[in-house]
DNA sequence: CCCTGCATGTAATCCGTTACATGATTGG
DNA sequence: CCAATCATGTAACGGATTACATGCAGGG
């Protein structure tokens, strides 16, 4: 449940609309944890009617403004302090690597450049995002960099490992199996 | 649907029964792409009916070795080609990091250390794995190498990153402020 | 004979995605 | 006045988790 914590840390920011915090989601937290507006504006209801915010005011086109109460501080402190991430990973681009010898290696090779492609740019599109917020020096964008810190490594790490993973595949020769998709 | 095509791939190494299967999830797939075994079997029904895989014979205790077809082998295949990894990551632990300064530094720097020591035994924990498939030389231990590796450098970087994250946090002088869970 | 491991299945529930549906306000 | 943006809500569906439920076979 930690849209649920999500919530109540930026709500913990300030009071805002779900709409406000759907722009949050969108633009702060859109790389590690994302969230549809249906199930923001579902769990917005949800997290009121358990008493950990409340509509402090509502304003113009229904706009209803969220605040966090006592309680909900109390949730996101023991959220914080109390439990352990539950890292359930998944990584179908992983998954994918177990059966590359089904495809020839050619394909196998463009698969793993393409993969140090995409972290290359998702590298950019990070570095990018952190010159913009260079300037903030609020608690949240501090936190922030730290969060963003690890998806530059992370993307680094990644292509480093693709350009040594695309040196393995060719140095394991294939050629005496001309078929690799029907071993039998 | 990656599931689906994570049994294929498994099905196309060999013949192999649910439990089989399963096994080979609990061990290979453990970290890349974990199933729970009502999935599985449901997932095994709809892959049969939709012909991608077969019932290749019934043995004692009700078991059903499936193997698969191909039509099963093709939609492996342009899966492996012509679809790329849809990766919608959630990190919980970084979602913490965003919330970080409503808990106080030491705690904040406590997290930290947790994560680096996460991160240490997880690496322990693949490297132990890797001397394990040593001696293995078939195309799919050759393939899971290369996903153990970037394991190996996803802990490595997640424990220096840790080291840094520290040292940030001690940096960040937040004594001005001495109860950070209440900014207002 | 009993325990462990092999072996399969179903039901309830939750979370997330996509799509549908609607309407008010503001700036150009 | 029209388009973009603000703003909220619901419904259908699918995938994942947890729990329940059952039973056979082989080794000690």
């Amino acid at each position: 449940m930690s849209l649920r914590h999500a919530l109540l840390g930026l709500l913990s920011e300030g009071p805002a609309s779900g709409y406000d915090l759907l722009k949050l989601f969108e633009s702060s937290l859109a790389n590690v944890w994302p969230a549809t507006q249906s199930q923001l504006y579902g769990e917005l209801g949800r997290l009121a009617d358990a008493g950990l915010i409340t509509v402090r005011s509502e304003g113009a086109r229904g706009r209803k403004e969220y605040a966090v109460t006592d309680a909900g501080r109390d949730e996101l402190r023991d959220w914080l302090l109390n439990t352990r991430p539950a890292t359930l990973k998944r990584f179908e681009m992983l998954l994918r690597v177990f059966f590359l010898d089904h495809i020839s290696q050619d394909d196998a090779i463009a698969y793993l450049r393409d993969l140090h492609k995409e972290a290359e740019e998702q590298h950019a599109q990070l570095a990018e995002l952190s010159e913009m917020i260079a300037p903030y020096r609020d608690n949240f964008t501090v936190n922030g960099r730290l969060a963003l810190e690890w998806g530059l490594r992370f993307n680094r790490m990644t292509q480093e490992w693709a350009d040594w993973a695309i040196a393995e595949v060719e140095a394991h020769d294939r050629t005496a199996n001309p078929d690799p998709c029907k071993p039998e």
